[in-house]
DNA sequence: TCAATCTTTTTTCTCGAGATTTTTTCGTCG
DNA sequence: CGACGAAAAAATCTCGAGAAAAAAGATTGA
């Protein structure tokens, strides 16, 4: 199967080339606001930082266009994505528009291996919220293991749907919203009740209540909006340009 | 402004840079069927053809690859986007559910000068469309100018969604249906009344009829469909495989 | 002091050649 | 005759250096 006809996103899939390990590197250091948004992102540099070549490196630049994450105009080189309230609140419409449509899909159209996938993701993520619930076991590997775990669930929730698209365009807004996550919170423990959520939205996957689930995921998308709001005024000026 | 940020696609920009210009060039070649469906995309043989370095061509085809007009996958190069119904039926199904939705923001929020594009794109169009049913003067050259200012005109009745992210993967779904198009219809007159159509969608958009003009939307992209399945049955296994 | 112009420095873009990997070819064996 | 495997060919991937462009700094003149 051509199974790299979309969706080159994510997934551990072991880098088999020099730009593929620099791209996938360079990925997280962006979302993880190594390179905070706006910052230039000089070839010369980065090459020596990555060990790879500058038309390697290149490449790897290249390919993170396609997921938006840097941008890249003319003759003057790459840049990290800048960032903007409005453009977070677009991601997150955009983002709930399409995945309460994957949602739906999915509860109308899943068979048991949807199921069993839902379910073993949510136990997975109830266990890693469960952790981080204790406050004695709180780590950042703990952290960064709910995140993986939390977008596994949703991943499950959404993968029988049968549209390669819009999955494609939710793996790229997921991706986005993760960054501005990552960046706003900064490794705050998840604050609200967010396993209640989980549960709901399980619960009510699970019962194929398509109209009850795509609710609940409308109002945990939209939640996620407020931690970003409640950033400082100044926060998203404070953006490199040199 | 950060122009550059999202939507590098299309348009008539003047390529500032060897790879934006065999980036544009392969595009157009690949929407066109020159470099059809499934087809091996060698860069020691185009770096000639669009007469650029091997480097160089590669970053073009990693261009690409955001457009999801060509795929890569590891250590075995590149390769023009396979094509089949389920992915038309996809593309059309995605499409109708953003373009929908940024059609109904426009007219809702839309100002004069929205109003004013669409008019001024809709004359435009009309014109096209009146060169094209007179069969004097049909031409390849007609055929293309019409393919041009349709796309304009839709442009312009979602070009008052605020939504970048809607408008951007939009781009990226006319682009991929317009490939389909080419190759299916090549060079067919356009064969429906699709005139009554595009009036039938200005009227109700400038009466602000969000529902009807969604409506109309709709059943105007899926009738595209139709002349793909009119295709014959084999057409989408004839894919160059080497 | 400020603005404009010229020079220097930095950075990006481009190319060709070498190293790896994949694909094809071809001979050998069961 | 088909299958297996080694050698050859082709293609991809990678790198460093040179050309072109942009940015930074210095100089001059009002």
């Amino acid at each position: 199967m051509s199974e790299a006809t979309l969706t080159s996103q994510h997934a551990a899939v072991e880098p088999k080339t020099l730009v593929e390990g620099a791209y996938q590197r360079l990925r997280r250091d962006i979302i993880e606001g190594v390179h905070p948004p706006g910052e230039k992102l000089r070839v010369e540099h980065l090459k020596d930082q990555y060990e790879v070549g500058a038309g390697t490196l290149r490449e790897a630049l290249l390919l993170l266009v396609t997921d938006a994450l840097v941008v890249t105009q003319g003759q003057r080189g790459f840049r990290v994505a800048p960032i903007s309230l409005e453009d977070f609140e677009d991601i997150t419409r955009t983002r709930i528009l399409l995945e309460t449509q994957a949602l739906r899909q999915s509860i109308t159209q899943g068979g048991e291996d949807w199921e069993a996938g839902v379910v073993a993701a949510f136990h997975r993520l109830s266990r890693a919220e469960q952790k981080l619930g204790d406050h004695d076991t709180y780590t950042q590997a703990a952290a960064e293991d709910w995140e993986k775990r939390n977008r596994s669930f949703h991943d499950a929730l959404i993968s029988a749907s049968p549209s390669r698209w819009i999955r494609h365009f939710q793996n790229i807004l997921y991706q986005q919203s993760e960054r501005y996550r990552r960046i706003s919170l900064f490794r705050k423990p998840v604050p609200r009740d967010v396993h209640a959520e989980h549960q709901a939205l399980f619960d009510a996957a699970l019962a194929r209540d398509a109209d009850r689930a795509t609710s609940i995921l409308t109002d945990h998308i939209l939640r996620t909006l407020d931690s970003v709001r409640l950033m400082p005024p100044d926060f998203f000026a404070a953006q490199l340009k040199r």
